[in-house]
DNA sequence: TGGCAGGAGATTGTATACGATGTTTTGCAC
DNA sequence: GTGCAAAACATCGTATACAATCTCCTGCCA
């Protein structure tokens, strides 16, 4: 691959050890949706699931805390994070704010096999998409979301790409929480329609589909304020 | 306050303990210049200045790995990060990215209030800026930071504040290593004109100034790959 | 029976201990 | 005196230990 998208070893080699690994493993659990928002992750549980110490444990859920993707309440554990309505307003405000500014720098640098490589990816997203069971589905969401991760990655920015990696896992919790469709991955049409308005090197255009096609997202979810009204007001009517 | 800036109290709830302290101090320090890039944070030392142990000094450590102002080295140890010409090209090239964006968002939300404390920045960032002495310095280069970082409150998305504090800190830290002139923050007067954009209800101008300010900072740079010619170059002429 | 006080258990917060990995210095050979 | 090897040192990586805090159960009393 010597594409514009040499960025991809973008590692974090910043981190230590095998803290990374573990973070790692459950960060895609919880993108994957395999683990649900709200689920306690005890140290001891991780430690003992993953064969190490407490230490470590500890280590990858302070490093998911940061990312968002957990949050540690003092003295009570940590648990994978449930994102409040607002909290999900904030990640596709977010998003609608970056992604097209993504999309410009990348298309300033793309080249065709970075075409070659999106396309690709459509495919497979397309595949997944047809077949069925708990596997296909979950690497359906994740396709979904590399399509976005690799515009990010060709854009060249390391800082931005990490920075939508955040994005993207956040917003895969909140679909999880929030969303209503049984199709997990909406738009995957206008994956391809961005593509395609990129290689016609319509900029504005590209840019227009990227909002509309994250607000086709947003459309999908039900960010009301479910006030857990698990006291009576869930046995009232 | 009473005014949109009230997602000041964005403080990271997310973290467990004392090591928040200590990352807070250190990180405090980096802004400030007060320790230089590349500096050596052995979690010894750290720990014992902080009179904690390793574990904490650690844990403070990696945090600041995470914001990218330490880089941490396998089995070497942490430094003060010493952001790469490349890096510092990506960080501002993400600023020029997100703070328009911000800007308009500010601008949606603001108030008469935060106007006023907008301005009031100014003033303490002007009375730095003719004062003398290692402090005023320190605060003055805070101050200029600050200026975008409410900025980023009034909007009133969390995420990109949280994003926006790492990009200051770090141009912070890239400003100290290239940085030419001797004015720390140069551009105090544009921070005027884009509030005074934004009270006059003149947005895209607002934008305007908002890039030509993030370009004069990035102006004032010397980007130049600086191999550190330690070996013979440095004695060749 | 309902409510509160007390304590047992579980879980996190922090410190310390030990092994592993680099780095520097020492000392010997040439 | 120079160059390399080996050991001493410093520092990190991980595990374990102990203290602090919270949760939940138990039992007493009104």
């Amino acid at each position: 691959m010597k594409s514009a998208a040499k960025a991809q070893q973008a590692e974090d080699s910043t981190t230590d050890t095998g803290a990374q690994q573990i973070r790692d493993a459950i960060r895609e659990a919880i993108v994957e949706r395999r683990l649900s928002p709200g689920t306690k992750l005890s140290e001891s549980d991780v430690g003992n699931l993953f064969n190490v110490s407490r230490t470590l444990a500890r280590a990858a859920l302070q490093a998911l805390s940061y990312e968002g993707l957990v949050s540690v309440e003092k003295n009570r554990g940590a648990f994978v994070a449930y994102p409040s309505p607002e909290e999900a307003r904030q990640i596709f405000s977010a998003r609608r704010l970056v992604e097209p500014g993504i999309l410009r720098e990348a298309a300033a640098r793309i080249t065709p096999d970075d075409i070659t490589h999106l396309r690709q990816l459509l495919l497979e997203e397309g595949r997944l998409m047809s077949e069925r069971g708990q596997t296909a589905r979950r690497a359906e969401i994740k396709a979904s979301g590399d399509f976005h991760l690799t515009l990010a990655m060709i854009s060249g920015n390391s800082i931005m790409q990490r920075f939508m990696e955040e994005l993207v896992a956040r917003s895969s919790l909140v679909i999880a929480l929030y969303g209503q469709s049984t199709a997990s991955s909406c738009g995957h049409s206008e994956h391809g329609d961005i593509i395609s308005a990129i290689e016609a090197d319509e900029l504005d255009r590209a840019c227009q589909l990227m909002l509309h096609h994250i607000a086709h997202i947003e459309a999908d979810l039900d960010l009301r304020e479910r006030k857990s009204l698990g006291l009576k007001e869930a046995f009232e009517l």
